[in-house]
DNA sequence: TTAGGTGCAAACGTTTTGCAACTTG
DNA sequence: CAAGTTGCAAAACGTTTGCACCTAA
């Protein structure tokens, strides 16, 4: 529950070293506590989300450093920044072997992740038709699930 | 150049104007000057653009004027509001016949547009199998144009 | 005449920043 | 101890809203 699943943890905490080593960043407990408390969640966070598990841990930490933390994350490549509809940007976990797309509810805001090679292939020959080199895209469908359609 | 093209801008009138009467909204020279300008661009304008194309013609017209009469035409199905990575608004004119996704070159900011009927079929099928009655989709590829390529 | 629209400026919610105090290496 | 980091509060940003005045129907 709230685990990081089969992902490999401990790869995203190296990258991080890594990255924080050769910019001649710090590692504070705030960065450790904001960070292990991201990587560990699933889904897409708000700030404030993740501010709200991070408050638990370690209740002075401020929410400039949330901020600061996941720019770091996303700076890195280590954090995938989203914005679906409503004005907050969200994030999520970009762990290195996992692409997927969203399929999203347009009654009840429900997110379901999906995976699809054969959109993903046509993608790329789109890109390279127009000489581009691909380097990530964004797929969002809208619609109507089937609980909502239920309910009408 | 910054005509409508091929469209037909007629249409979009038309569906303007049923739209307004059957909500008793009325005709004011401001959303007269607002959306003629916005249905004679091309692209994706933010709301300052199209605030400066407007005050040319009438430099009068307040900024919150822009705001409401892009809403307006957002909720008559006639403008796409659409978020790249910046913190800024983009509206499109939603021609009727016309559907299309987005190529984004990371480096330029340069857009091309594009449509693949392959890539749409699939949607379709990724939807219908989680059970969801599809509405819209977006679909953004990022990646290094021709031009960028060739700089480096 | 009256419901709806406008322009302004103030309010809003999210994100960023300046700064003094504090840590890390 | 130097340079990076924090927390706070203030500023900045794009967007929305309240209101007195205006205007289309």
């Amino acid at each position: 529950m709230g685990s990081s699943g089969e992902h490999d943890v401990e790869q995203l905490r190296a990258r991080l070293n890594d990255y924080m080593t050769r910019h001649g960043l710090r590692s504070t407990e705030q960065r450790r506590v904001v960070t292990e408390q991201f990587f560990a969640s699933d889904g897409h966070l708000s700030i404030e989300d993740l501010l709200d598990k991070v408050r638990v841990e370690e209740p002075r930490i401020g929410y400039a450093t949330v901020y600061r933390t996941l720019k770091l994350l996303k700076d890195c490549g280590l954090a995938f920044e989203r914005h679906f509809g409503d004005g907050v940007s969200r994030y999520e976990v970009a762990w290195e072997d996992e692409h997927h797309d969203h399929l999203i509810c347009l009654e009840c805001e429900k997110i379901i992740e999906f995976e699809d090679e054969g959109i993903e292939v046509l993608q790329r020959e789109v890109a390279s038709k127009h000489g581009f080199k691909l380097v990530r895209h964004k797929l969002e469908l809208y619609g109507v699930c089937p609980d909502c359609q239920r309910k009408k």
